[in-house]
DNA sequence: ATCGGTCTTTGCGCCGGCGCAAATAACAGA
DNA sequence: TCTGTTATTTGCGCCGGCGCAAAGACCGAT
């Protein structure tokens, strides 16, 4: 039987019960544990998955492997369609924040479902160019605005009503800075009363105060 | 007649000679000279395009206006398919650099033959696959990358033969820094030789110098 | 030739943010 | 409970890069 929470997917909108009935059939499910990896920047792009429950960090590292920038993956969203979309390798790394269920299909049976199921195709491009704008507009924030504002930005977009399982290494790829600025920042927000710290999370306390720095300086 | 080099185009690979006889027969040409907009951000997305001939900078900039972050399309490459992907309005504006030519779609039309032509709907995920990951490493390079870095790498990438009708505005868009930063490093590079600067445009003249400085200082 | 507009250069001062180093603090496993 | 490991905080100094302001340089149009 097919959960009905699944069936509401954005990946699986408007496909038969047919067609979905066949492409679950073709998922084999994998469960992790904290801090394990789906996969590595370099490895042989022939998986895609379906995150169910839990957090990933999809994470880029320079050639020099010094500094890296990551994205949050949460239950519902995709990760690591690299091959599907033609690349031999993935570009990123893929690393559990917490305990994790998954779906994960074959790459090259996922392309060949794709030709069989336009509407799945249009679907994932769909998803795909919300991916390409956020990047996008990711690029637009580390040319423009200041660290605290990025922090700010990122805090808010991630947090749930739970506390976020990041550590200020994570945080700092997430906003594109450094460990230290973030530490500093946090540290000074906390005093105002404005989030919670803990040892690899935080929470947030007061959102309205964070939505204040993150837009710049009132341009009235 | 369909000219061969645009059937040979990323974008119809694969394709019966019937779906493309099909799919241009839904195409119209337009032609701009230069600084013209084929479209701004906001405008409803109902159009898509492919670059025959010329240079488009697609920009993006902040709600205040002040600055702003670009991309590069030249000649074969597509652009403006946001509407095609779901999105009711452009996020960007795209400007002619040069005098232009481009065949262009209309955005409902273009979905219904994606749904009739799974292979172009692949193909289709497969470029969007590409400038997701150019994107990605676009903020990679932006988080830990100097601005020297940067515009070194970009130099090289754009850089034909021919000499880039590009200002220096355009380059800190393109690299992420100011016009201030980009005049100096440039003219620092042009007194050493490395290239060629006139208004609106210039030429590299030594490669291998801007390679070096776009890697690190060398890690043995 | 002249004039207005756009693009470019450069001096100057300032500051956000980096990153080493060292001291804690918190957790995990034996 | 003890111990090694991992995460966090913070002082300190430095520097890359921003951005105003003003002075050219170049272009096109009348």
């Amino acid at each position: 039987m097919i959960p009905s929470h699944l069936r509401q997917n954005p990946l699986f909108q408007g496909l038969t019960g047919c067609d979905l009935t066949l492409l679950l059939g073709y998922a084999h499910e994998k469960t992790t544990k904290r801090a394990t990896a789906f996969f590595h920047a370099g490895d042989t792009a022939d998986r895609c998955f379906l995150l169910l429950e839990g957090h990933v960090k999809l994470s880029q590292t320079t050639p020099s492997g010094a500094q890296g920038a990551a994205r949050l993956i949460g239950a519902g969203d995709i990760f690591g369609w690299a091959g599907v979309m033609g690349q031999a390798r993935y570009p990123g790394t893929a690393e559990s924040l917490a305990a994790c269920r998954a779906l994960a299909w074959d790459t090259g049976r996922m392309r060949q479902t794709l030709l069989a199921t336009p509407r799945l195709t249009l679907t994932l491009l769909t998803l795909m160019g919300a991916r390409l704008r956020e990047a996008e507009s990711r690029v637009l924030d580390l040319a423009t605005a200041r660290v605290d504002q990025r922090l700010a930005r990122t805090l808010l977009r991630q947090s749930s009503a739970a506390a976020l399982p990041l550590t200020r290494q994570d945080l700092a790829e997430l906003c594109g800075t450094t460990l230290y600025t973030v530490s500093r920042t946090l540290r000074r927000w906390e005093q105002a009363g404005w989030l919670r710290l803990g040892r690899g999370s935080l929470r947030v306390l007061s959102r309205p105060a964070l939505a204040a720095l993150a837009e710049p300086p009132d341009a009235s």
